[in-house]
DNA sequence: AATTTAATTGAAAAATATTTTCATTTAGGA
DNA sequence: TCCTAAATGAAAATATTTTTCAATTAAATT
């Protein structure tokens, strides 16, 4: 089993959440790809290796692993809909409009523009969120 | 009539678009504050000046609107139901998350990051979407 | 290995959000 | 005023998400 599975699986364990077939399905689909999934592909997917897998549990099994800071919701221009697997904490994505690939992308430092948005709105800042868009190496080839 | 109103109509007309009395309620209801409203607010609203109106034109002249670049959906935390007002092509909301008021910022100048991504990713950045969300000067107060 | 029990489950129903269809109405040019 | 294509609302259809509840099950305990 891939190891993110296990990394996963362990974290649920110890946040006091039973492994049971429906969330290794779910779990396993997720880490197929590094991409946004919506509940229903997700559903369709993990049917093949739980068939007893409800639709419902696709969507409990998603809230618990936001909450748990291992997947994050991701906005497209379509909707909001899909989720993506995260590997830190707070997280930016930079997605490809043509395959869905997500990436997470490192030095994101804001400060210096939150500051000054600050500065000159007199908004206290408490969140910030910034998404990417573009086309990945693989599909520039094509 | 608001000057907004006035020349948001205007732009509707320029773009092949009639003014009716159903849109014009629409876009009074979005002239009134500048915050994020959800479809279902704006027709609440919008009856009220225009008791003939249906759901359904709400969400046809928010698609209007938005592919016209006038008013923008905002994506936030509890989802991406809602609409904000913009003034200038390409713009970036700041969000009071306790009043729900949007303020557009300037001085977003994100190249140097989007640079420094492209080369470390590889992809081709196209798109960026930038979200702040806090307190506004109003609501600190309290 | 058997027992126990609270967590988890799926199906169905309900709630919510959005789009489509279509006959009727209407804005605005002729 | 007349005309016509655009726009409309109501209702139905579709899509998404949550709630409810009786049955099942993971995993701790014996």
């Amino acid at each position: 089993m891939e190891a993110i599975v296990m990394a996963w699986s362990e974290q649920l364990r110890s946040a006091g959440y039973k492994i049971t077939r429906q969330r290794r399905a779910v779990l396993q689909v997720l880490a197929e790809r590094n991409a946004h999934w919506r509940p229903l592909e997700v559903y369709q997917r993990a049917r093949q290796r739980c068939p007893a897998l409800g639709l419902t549990t696709v969507y409990r099994t998603l809230d618990i692993l936001c909450e748990l800071g291992l997947v994050q919701r991701v906005h497209l221009e379509q909707g909001c809909h899909s989720f993506a697997p995260v590997s830190q904490g707070h997280s930016h994505h930079l997605i490809c409009r043509k395959c869905g690939e997500v990436t997470e992308f490192e030095g994101c430092d804001l400060s210096p523009l939150l500051e000054r948005v600050s500065r000159s709105t007199g908004f206290v800042i408490e969140e910030h969120w910034l998404e990417l868009f573009g086309t990945c190496p693989a599909c520039q080839e094509e």
